[in-house]
DNA sequence: GGCCGAACGTA
DNA sequence: GTACGTTCGGCCC
């Protein structure tokens, strides 16, 4: 038989706010506030010291709050409300936290929505039904709650202690008797009755301990208690207990403990091995621990030591994994086995999926479907995963097409959906996705509101972006990141559908390779979850995914299915327009040419422009091709050749013809008669977000021609478009981060910040000094050039370079800032947004200068527009909630372009409307990171888009 | 049918 | 000088 399993689950949050009051105050080597850190590192220590002693744990993670609101505030919004602002000097520290926490290698936990109690209440229940003890390192008394709680598993019984490592004391029964008077199963109702001031629980004023314990041993339980009030002798506390019973009843259930959360990382993965010294060595002396490192003493290098690469098995593309990004090594799985799938084609079977996917609560799901375009696609299936080898394919939509065939026998559609459906909206079960927007359309549209979800493309984003080598793809893709971190080469659509003309619809896929297609995507998407779900906590990259991207896809989702309404009649206008002016312009310039060619060919009009016609300054590019881009044939316009302004205007009329008016009326969706575009989340290294099918993020602007396809986006009858866009958002993000005194004024004063630049660098404010005050502005933010900017301003490199020096000499802050991004790129390997959003540079330090100054531009560009990219971000996914709050639910969010919001709404709303997306826009990084630059944010309605700017 | 480079639309 | 996506011609198979 197996030895008693023992998991320990420390209470992370909890203890460091003990330490750093019970601590004095200690800094590390670089200055940081590292007291609390020190006493987490000593606690983490003493249990290490327990590892191979007879009761000390067998496996053990950390446990850590990841948000600040969670379900108990949907209940009671005051809750925790009253709770001050961390002490500034602890708030570095928290971060630190998960560094100590890797340095151990051990797992560190944190969920959105969820308080670090109900996980720890969750993972204590789940141990405990598989005879595990538990033992729970904590003294917090809410958790008190959970001690002795037994269960007679297959190993006998097993029990929760608590263990206070600064008290060094066991909590068992006895001691939460002592505490509290009452057995743990109580608790609750003691708390209920005396309220908690520091998280806001009400209880009953005027109830503290000693009453509530008395009310609770006298009468047994609280709603006995409160049943008994009324008979009570006349007093406040009889009047109390009858006045307050609702606030009790409501304080009862936010002490309630939730057992039942979906688990994010599977108990059998906090299994111990033993502590691998390097990483710990290493992060002890960076902090200046040395007490401890001494007493690491010889334990480097050691026999135990842990190879890190383990050439057999694959490897993480780009960078090896440095130190620091060592842990506990997930138990191995079986290979991926295709044959142990099943195929589901009756209720019973599918109700048994269903019932186990309940009781794992957590599961990875696929739909499969007729079409890429999820706003077009009709389901063809759903496939669920619970673990390796256990993944199954419910074929829903599949047959039918072929009337000589045999449709296959399957469970009926709305009836599958609607047994489906308390899964997949179940807060209990998380649902695991690979890129999971497209999948929660889908079932959105079979009127399915899919959730809790993780999402596995994006984890792989946030940690990896950018992070490509040569010969190894940097994708985010099923396939790619099955052969990049599960080193198995997955089925491809290709591979069961075929391509091109002889491409089938998924549905009339055979149900035997359907089904290992199907369930194989689910089973690969629930291992990818089971390898990248802890790296986020390892490799600092929670914030971005539980604050950002994660709460974004749900938002991004709903923009796709709202669509905007396109005039389709005003684009056909304009294209029958642009058609004639295309024609006419084609007979001039073929009669100038003296002969027919075909203008978009550059290839043709180079040899016409510079071969035939004999114009000087044809320039060859590395195609041995003649260059004839705009700003070559504004020269030759400008020296006269009347065919080179005429292929200009050619050339803008076509682009605006086939890329917009044209493209968009094909967009148009029957069903919805709105364009739908599809966002990518992963799509911009910087963090952005991109859009495809159609672009609408570039929509012409600039030039009159093409506003006027703008003016085709138009509002619902009785409502109006509203654009709010933020002002200047990444040269004041620039100001902040760079910490550029001038500028940060300019913008607090609201001045025009070129102009301010001009006079900082010219001394004089007129057109042209503005203008080219612009232009250096822009160059900065793009990762300056000599050449560059040269070339833009038309002036000598040297000249240009002087410049430059003008810039940074009037504002140093940006010299140092383009040096101190550029130093820790290289020494990291990646930058980072203020909000800790990283993106990889593995070209930082190639050979080849084109290639090296490429991605140092590139390096010095990523933090602002990274930036920018997540305040953006954040105001999405505030946005509905703020407006709901505000009962503004008819407005409804629908484009996002990188700094711009386009929303439609009742005309009635916009007043209420403008208030509140200004100020969500305007608040964004707050509070997670106060800027010292105002974000301004300006608004405008209209009939149509190009209206509202 | 599939891929690449040139050109050009946006922030 | 940053970050994208689409269209087209030209060329490959």
């Amino acid at each position: 038989m197996e030895p008693k399993q023992h998991l320990y689950l420390v209470d992370g949050s909890a203890y460091i706010f003990r330490a750093y009051h019970r601590l004095p105050p200690l800094t590390n080597p670089q200055g940081v506030p590292v007291g609390a850190v020190y006493g987490y590192t000593t606690m983490l220590w003493k249990l290490a010291d327990d590892l191979h002693k007879a009761d000390g744990p067998t496996h053990l993670a950390v446990i850590l709050d990841a948000s600040g609101k969670s379900f108990r505030n949907d209940i009671y919004d005051q809750y925790k409300a009253n709770r001050p602002p961390p002490p500034e000097d602890l708030k570095p520290q928290f971060p630190l936290i998960r560094d100590a926490t890797r340095a151990f290698s051990l797992p560190c936990i944190e969920e959105q929505g969820l308080e670090a109690d109900d996980l720890i209440a969750s993972y204590a229940r789940a141990a405990t039904e598989r005879g595990w003890d538990v033992t729970i390192v904590s003294s917090d008394k809410d958790l008190m709650q959970l001690v002795g709680k037994c269960k007679h598993g297959e190993d006998g019984e097993a029990c929760i202690d608590m263990l206070d490592t600064m008290k060094n004391q066991r909590i068992d029964v006895p001691e939460v008797i002592e505490k509290f008077g009452v057995p743990p199963e109580l608790v609750g109702d003691v708390l209920a009755l005396m309220g908690d001031s520091v998280d806001n629980v009400p209880g009953i004023r005027g109830i503290g301990p000693k009453t509530a314990t008395k009310l609770i041993q006298e009468h047994g339980s609280l709603e006995a208690a409160l049943a008994a009030a009324p008979d009570m002798k006349p007093s406040k506390l009889r009047d109390s207990l009858i006045e307050q019973a609702e606030m009790a009843r409501l304080s009862r259930v936010l002490v309630q403990l939730k057992e039942d959360c979906p688990l994010p990382v599977a108990l059998d993965d906090f299994k111990l091995d033993t502590i691998p010294p390097d990483p710990l060595a290493a992060f002890l002396e960076e902090h200046g621990f040395n007490s401890l490192l001494k007493r690491l003493g010889d334990g480097r290098g050691s026999p135990e030591r842990r190879v890190d690469l383990n050439p057999a098995k694959p490897v993480t593309a780009g960078a090896a994994p440095t130190a620091g990004s060592s842990r506990q090594p997930l138990p191995e799985l079986p290979p991926i086995d295709r044959s142990k799938y099943v195929c589901v084609q009756d209720e019973p079977t599918l109700a048994a999926w269903i019932e186990r996917a309940m009781a794992a609560r957590l599961v990875a799901f696929d739909t499969e479907t007729s079409s890429i375009d999820a706003m077009r696609a009709e389901l063809a299936g759903i496939s669920l995963a619970l673990g390796p080898g256990d993944a199954c394919y419910i074929p829903l939509g599949h047959g039918g097409t072929d009337m000589f065939a045999e449709r296959p026998a399957q469970v009926e559609k709305t009836r599958a959906l609607a047994l489906l459906r308390p899964l997949l909206e179940s807060e209990a079960v998380l649902k695991i996705g690979q890129n999971a927007k497209y999948d929660l359309n889908i079932l959105a549209r079979h009127g399915i509101d899919v959730g809790p979800v993780d999402d596995t493309m994006v984890m792989s984003f946030d940690l990896d972006a950018g992070r490509s080598m040569d010969g190894i793809g940097g994708g985010h893709g099923m396939d790619e990141l099955a052969a990049r971190h599960l080193g198995h080469t997955t089925l491809t659509f290709k591979d069961i559908c075929g391509s091109g003309k002889k491409t089938i619809p998924f549905g009339e896929v055979p149900l035997d390779r359907a089904t290992e297609y199907a369930a194989e995507d689910a089973e690969v998407t629930w291992r990818l979850h089971r390898l990248l779900k802890p790296r986020l906590s390892e490799e600092g990259a929670t914030r971005v995914y539980e604050r950002v991207d994660r709460p974004l896809v749900p938002v991004v989702a709903q923009m796709e299915r709202h669509g905007i309404r396109v005039d389709r009649d005003k684009l056909a206008g304009l294209s029958a327009t642009f058609a004639e002016e295309i024609a006419k312009l084609e007979g001039q310039i073929h009669e100038l040419a003296g002969q027919p060619f075909t203008i978009g060919s550059p290839k043709q009009l180079g040899e016409i422009l510079f071969d035939k016609l004999g114009f000087k300054g044809g320039k060859k590019g590395k195609t041995g091709q003649y260059s004839t881009d705009q700003g070559i044939l504004e020269r030759l316009s400008g020296e006269g050749a009347a065919i080179a302004d005429r292929v200009l205007e050619w050339r803008q009329l076509s682009k605006l013809r086939s890329t917009y008016t044209e493209a968009l009326q094909a967009a148009i969706n029957p069903e919805t008669g709105r364009v739908h575009t599809s966002y990518s989340l992963v799509g911009a290294q910087t963090g952005r977000l991109s859009s495809t099918e159609p672009n609408l993020q570039n929509i012409p602007i600039r030039t009159e021609l093409g506003r006027q396809i703008r003016e085709a986006f138009v509002a619902e009858p009785g409502n109006v478009l509203l654009a709010a866009d933020y002002s200047q958002i990444e040269l004041r993000l620039a100001a902040h981060m760079a910490d550029v005194p001038a500028l940060k004024e300019a913008f607090a004063e609201g001045e025009d910040i070129h102009a301010r630049t001009a006079m900082e660098m010219f001394g004089e404010v007129n057109r042209d000094t503005r203008g080219r005050a612009k232009t250096i502005n822009f160059a900065i933010l793009y990762g300056i050039s000599r050449w560059g900017l040269g070339g833009r301003l038309g002036v000598p490199a040297d000249e240009a370079q002087a410049m430059i020096d003008r810039y940074f000499e009037r504002f140093p802050g940006i010299r140092h800032y383009i040096h101190s991004t550029l130093e820790s790129v290289r020494a990291n390997g990646y930058s980072e947004t203020l909000f800790g959003r990283k993106c990889w540079f593995p070209r930082i330090s190639s050979n080849n200068p084109n290639e090296r100054a490429g991605s140092e531009r590139a390096a010095i560009n990523a933090p602002i527009q990274g930036t920018s990219a997540d305040i953006i971000k954040r105001a999405m996914v505030r946005m509905m909630p703020a407006l709901e709050a505000a009962g503004l639910s008819h407005v409804r969010m629908l484009l996002q372009v990188h700094d711009e919001l386009v929303f439609e709404l009742p005309e009635a709303d916009v007043p209420a409307a403008s208030k509140v997306i200004e100020a969500v826009m305007a608040g964004a990084a707050e509070p997670a990171v106060p800027l010292s630059v105002p974000l301004g944010v300006e608004i405008g309605t209209g009939l149509s888009w190009g209206a509202a700017h």
